[in-house]
Order: structure tokens, then C-alpha cells, then sequence
DNA sequence: ATCTGCATGTAACACGTTACATGATTTT
DNA sequence: AAAATCATGTAACGTGTTACATGCAGAT
């Protein structure tokens, strides 16, 4: 349910239309969520039949029309809720499909398994500078949708978890490096 | 598709059941990938259709009977075909409901966010020792499989992986946790 | 001239979770 | 006496991806 509530959470922040969230998810919160748009409008209208965002057409001239969505009470009680009810457990049990490779990684000739982590590395740190941008946007965001308070603060600590986890990544790759190079 | 290629790689190990194939994704994978019964005994029939496995039925008298599973030889070529078709971007985007939560912490009073960000804390402590308790197992997998090759150098690198991972989180945790006690 | 951006959506499919169902044996 | 282990599965649901469809405006 993170989809939905992360869109309602966008909301709280000011009016948007389906394109507008997926821009927003794709770069801001890029880092631990991406979109598509097929599933943002589909989510909206699952949202606006639950009546918990509703939307006002705006006719365009020299762009398509718009949907522009914005957060009802219910909404905003739904949102709440989320954090009430919310365990920490469920929420850190990760797939990673990467080091499903890794475990069967012996399958692998020793240069091309360390090419494989190379590979990696190159990955982490092309992440690393998407969080660049990440960090660019949110200033954007703040300015464009005048939020007073200061979310930002929380919206800066998840790029810094992109930070750590990718630095942390690297250095794991180096290590892993290390080892495969010893082997037999 | 990791989870098909997951077993059919566990399979290159020796025969195994549905049920030792659950148990050992939720000890010696866990930290990287957690299966259900339910998907397990589905993938096989899958597997099993596809002729990239087969089975043996075995009558026990005090337990349930068992299906042994072991994989084919155009198993074999397609667990192969899973690295040379292999592409590391898309394995790396990830999703991850905690740090959406971390996006809208401003929602929640301080005392409040800083307790979620100590449960977080706490979780990834948890995450440490099941890790110590994932070295175990994948000790026992390999004398019970008879595993001869240095498979267990790669199931020891994903674990280490963990460790990085958790001890980079409780890092960043602290951090979290300083940033938002200075905040007015 | 071609590509990117804006802006909306539908349909089919793949993957994963939840809940349900059974039933003997062994451990706590 | 209660809980965990062994061992199999089905059905419904939720979530996410891929592929398809449209079309103008502005930038390269």
C-alpha cells in the first residue's frame, strides 16, 4: 500500500496531476520507489472512486488537458493512518535479484564473475550520482509547491540512505573483489 | 524470474523437495529473498511442465510423501542462459516502503519520528543475527549436498553483503536520529 | 527532420501475498 | 496440552511490468 499512500502523502504538498506524481516519483523519490504511468492512473482512479482524492478538469489550448488532483479529508485521515498502523518487520524484506546472482555466482569463470561485481560498482556509482540530481529536485519542490514546514529535512535524510547504502555497496564490491582474486 | 532461477541453481546442488527448497530460500537466502509455500509448489509445476525439472515420488510411512525434485539437462541450459541474459540496472531498482515512510516523517511529531527511526534501528540489529544465523546453515547445506566446489565463497559474500548493509543502516540511523533532535 | 516533453489511458501478463485446507509426528 | 515440523496444495487477491495507443508543441 506504499504506492497509494506515498501519492496521497505527494498530495498533502499541493495540487498535482498523474504526470506531475510520476515526475515526482521518478526523480525525487527515485531512489527507493519508481513508477510507471499506467499504474499512477490507475491507482488515481482507484483513489478518486474510494473518495480519497478528487479532481478538477482544466482545459489546455497548446497542451493535452489535465487532471488536476488534490487530497480530500477522508484522504488525509487515510494517510494518518498509515503511520498508526504501520510494522517495521514487513517492511525491510527485500528481493534482490542481484545477489541471487551472487550466491550462484560460481557458475561463473573467476574473471567473469569479477567482471560481474565490476559491473556492479559502475551501477553504484551512477546511482550515487542520480542522488545528485535527486538532491536538486527536492529543492525544486519545495520552492514550486511553497511547503512551509520543513519535510525537507526528512525528504534529504532518504537520499542520504541512498548514500550510505551505495558507499557501503562500493566497498562491498571491493571486498568481494579481494576474495574472488584469492581463490583457488 | 529470479525465484525460477533461484531453484532451479539450488537443484544444480542435488535433488531437494518443495519443501527443503522453502526452508533453505528462508535460512540461507533470507536475508536477500523470502518465499511462500504457496509460490514454491506452483513454481515447480511450472518447472516441471516446462521439462526444466523432474520429479520422483517417495512413499514415507511416518512423514508425508515427497516429491524429490532434480533439474533437466535444458534446466541446466537455462539457469546458464540467466547470466548471459542478464542486465544489472534492472536489479537494482528497488522499493522500499520504509524509507517512503521516511519521506513523510514530518507528518509525525519529533519524539515520535525519532522512535521510528530507533525501531529501524532495532530491526537492523534483528537483520545482523539472523545473518550470524544464516552462516550456519549454509555450513550444514554444504556437507548435506555434498557440495565440493567453492560454492560457499559467493553464499558467504551475500551474507557479508547483509552486514554491510545493516551496519551502513544503523549508521545512517544515527545520523537520522542527530539531524532530527537539532531540528526546531 | 527527429526527438523529447506533456498528458492521458487500456489490456494482458507476471509475480507475490493471504487465506484456506489437511493430518500425523515430534518437541517443548 | 500446545506448538512446531514435515509435506503437500488451491483460490482469490494485490501489486507491478510490458506493450500498446494517441497527438500536439517545442527544442535540437
Amino acid at each position: 500500500m506504499a504506492l497509494k499512500h506515498g501519492i496521497l502523502g505527494l498530495l498533502t504538498y499541493g495540487e498535482m496531476t498523474g504526470y506531475e506524481l510520476m515526475k515526482t516519483f521518478n526523480s525525487s523519490l527515485a531512489y527507493f520507489w519508481h513508477v510507471r504511468t499506467s499504474q499512477i492512473y490507475l491507482e488515481l482512479d482507484n483513489l478518486a472512486k474510494s473518495g480519497l482524492v478528487e479532481f478538477r478538469k482544466e482545459i489546455q489550448e497548446s497542451r493535452p488537458n489535465k487532471k488536476n488532483f488534490k487530497i480530500t479529508n477522508k484522504g488525509r485521515e487515510e494517510f494518518k493512518d498509515w503511520f498508526k498502523n504501520s510494522n517495521m518487520d514487513k517492511m525491510l524484506n527485500i528481493k534482490n535479484e542481484f545477489l541471487m546472482m551472487i550466491f550462484f555466482l560460481n557458475e561463473l569463470p573467476k574473471n567473469e564473475a569479477i567482471n560481474f561485481i565490476k559491473q556492479y560498482k559502475e551501477e553504484c556509482k551512477s546511482g550515487l550520482a542520480d542522488l545528485e540530481k535527486a538532491k536538486n529536485t527536492i529543492v525544486e519542490f519545495k520552492s514550486f509547491y511553497h511547503v512551509e514546514n520543513d519535510s525537507d529535512i526528512y525528504w534529504s535524510l532518504t537520499v542520504k540512505h541512498g548514500e550510505f547504502m551505495y558507499e557501503a555497496s562500493m566497498k562491498w564490491a571491493d571486498y568481494a573483489m579481494k576474495i574472488i582474486k584469492n581463490k583457488t
